[in-house]
DNA sequence: GTCTATATATGGATAGAC
DNA sequence: GTCTATCCATATATAGAC
């Protein structure tokens, strides 16, 4: 075997570990020596590849938020029509689902403490970016409100999904892109 | 005077402090240190009014709770009718407008640590007896996503309403509104 | 790359005086 | 009702051996 026996892809399996305790239990509560401890190695081993637990949720967001940007940059290309538009939110639900529903939490329910990362300013900006490609230009904070929930509805569906009585995880998104497209279709008419 | 000079409030005090930390910066990251600071008092004055950490966060779901649940209990009253389920959003929307954003900012961001609250049964169950109350009964999941995305909706303004460029509170406020109701009414196409 | 051991800080919570 | 002082658990992070 050309692979050694110790591990190699600790980094990974990290990152894997660290984004589904954080998105179950909260960024705050959940320790370095908990990550460590289902990887199998120790907290110091952890310090080897990350410098601070900070840069390891950092981590995680990272490679979340350059698919989003990409999704945007490929929008921004095309000329503004509602296909674009329908285009859009089909690729960022299929972003959602490909990431899983522990990023949708883990978003969501960590909000304060990403709001103190660097990153924070960049996914603020692409999120900016994704309503500015969505609404039309100077749309009204009603219009943009649409859009807000439209993106929100995926969320909803991901939490309605790990109810055991809110229907299969696929007919929701389903159901969610549906209403999402209802959603900004109509925005005209905030 | 016939008031004290010791305060005698500081039970509502550390209450409302402490609703404004969690929401802020997030339930577990709030120490009680940082409660008692603001409050003049020390750490063991808290421990005077609550026996745990957990049962400020209790005592605030607590009184936002039961207003849910009123607005329930009126509803269920009436005969089931669109009037009823358009009266009942305004006044869910009203209770989000009476109790802040902080609260919504609360609830949503500290999920996780309010799921293991013993008072976390009962939010589900009155959160459960809304949708009821609006979806028609024997709903698709389809159309409660409907309902569920409609109450998120207040969420997704008061979030908004944060930002200095999303336009005023007042605005938004009545935008959500009449989302919801949107989402509410075109529930059977869902 | 991973370990043991440790430095250092801070947290929730309690005891007992006033 | 509030204080000082303290217990105890756990956290992040580092030092240095293997």
């Amino acid at each position: 075997m050309t692979v050694d026996s110790r591990r190699t892809d600790t980094r990974e399996r990290a990152l894997a570990v660290a984004l589904e305790l954080f998105a179950q239990q909260g960024y705050s509560v959940t320790s370095l020596r908990e990550i460590a401890e289902r990887l199998g190695v120790t907290k110091a081993a952890l310090y080897f590849h990350f410098r601070t637990k900070e840069e390891i949720l950092t981590a995680i967001l990272r490679g979340y938020l350059d698919g989003i940007a990409a999704l945007v940059a490929e929008a921004e290309a095309e000329p503004r029509s509602p296909e674009r538009q329908e285009r859009l939110l089909r690729r960022y639900a299929a972003h959602q689902e490909q990431w899983g529903s522990d990023l949708a939490l883990l978003v969501r329910q960590n909000a304060t403490e990403i709001h103190d990362l660097p990153i924070a300013a960049e996914i603020k900006e692409v999120m900016q970016s994704v309503i500015t490609v969505v609404a039309p230009p100077g749309a009204t904070a009603a219009q943009r409100l649409r859009v807000r929930t439209a993106l929100t509805t995926f969320q909803v569906a991901a939490l309605s999904a790990l109810r055991d009585d809110e229907g299969d995880e696929a007919e929701l998104r389903e159901a969610a892109l549906a209403l999402a497209l209802e959603l900004v279709r109509g925005e005209t008419a905030g």
